[in-house]
DNA sequence: TATTGTTATACTCTATAACTATA
DNA sequence: TATAGTTATAGAGTATAACAATA
């Protein structure tokens, strides 16, 4: 993906405006590098591959840790309000719960207040395992933080959070 | 996403550490807001969400307008050429220029130079697609440039380009 | 009537392997 | 031998609709 070498025709001598592609010649990206759509995508792609390359060897992924961490820190929540937070379907939850409790990191058990909820809740294994995640994720981060700065991540983290916390809370619906 | 109400359960008079979560209390995000990979993920969603709903009139979604505007800038370039700078593999951009060539926006054009390879154009009509699609990335643009500021998309730019510009080009390989 | 969890289903995106025709 | 394009296929992730149990 080389995105760094972006419009380099000029020691072909040619415009690199719409003249015929040479094999040879760097690829004008366009308008794509200055289009925050764009850049952030690459991006995400790039700090995800770092991410699922680091939790391979506990076979966790992004969406698994984020589900945990959650589990992990609001005890008993339910699955409705689960999926809300994170921005995800009520019914892709389902399929991941059933790997997580499977492997015994996390578990659904009856409400007394709501009989149609489930509480989840970390499993002693689970709470273990997510100690050590929490170190994974710190090494992953140290590594991120060092491609853009401490004060970089800060801006980043603000401006991010700008981007997305616009909508008023689009809830589940769907059906 | 409620993702603005994070930490909430001071007015409870509860500690928020582990303690079982309350169905009226927002919700314990807990590292997540601070990681940048899942803040990354949740602004590019967000993103994109504006980017497709912008093109849905014209039925492009965000890869096929990326492909057309690198196609534009860059024409005949070769397949392999094209997939290689969006970062997507040669294979998955088959389907998607079987589907631009069938609407009339851009053609394979064999390639005096290597018969192997297939130069890719812009056709006419895919030029003038292409302006009213320039126009509607940048009514996008706009509003995305207002959820940060003019100065906070350099910014946003800047650390983004400083995330995926560091592995040394990782080609195709997956033969 | 509305909500919780669930099933079924479909569509997009992504990844790998293997083939052909050329180089 | 290597590369360009293609096919087939499988896995994530995401979206909607509909159902039973419960509120």
């Amino acid at each position: 993906m080389p995105l760094r070498r972006v419009r380099g025709l000029r020691e072909t001598g040619r415009q690199d405006t719409d003249s015929i592609h040479d094999a040879r010649a760097e690829t004008d990206l366009g308008p794509l590098p200055g289009l925050i759509g764009y850049v952030l995508r690459r991006a995400q792609v790039a700090v995800f591959q770092d991410f699922i390359e680091t939790f391979a060897q506990k076979d966790i992924r992004p969406a698994q840790f984020s589900a945990l961490a959650v589990i992990e820190h609001n005890p008993g929540l339910n699955q409705s309000r689960l999926a809300s937070v994170l921005g995800i379907k009520r019914a892709n939850l389902v399929g991941m719960l059933d790997e997580l409790e499977a492997r015994g990191l996390a578990v659904r058990r009856p409400n007394s207040d709501d009989r149609r909820a489930h509480g989840l809740y970390l499993t002693d294994k689970g709470a273990a395992v997510m100690r050590e995640l929490h170190a994974l994720v710190a090494e992953h981060e140290q590594r991120m933080v060092a491609r853009v700065g401490k004060r970089g991540k800060d801006q980043l983290l603000l401006l991010l959070h700008q981007l997305f916390e616009v909508a008023p809370a689009d809830t589940d619906e769907g059906d």
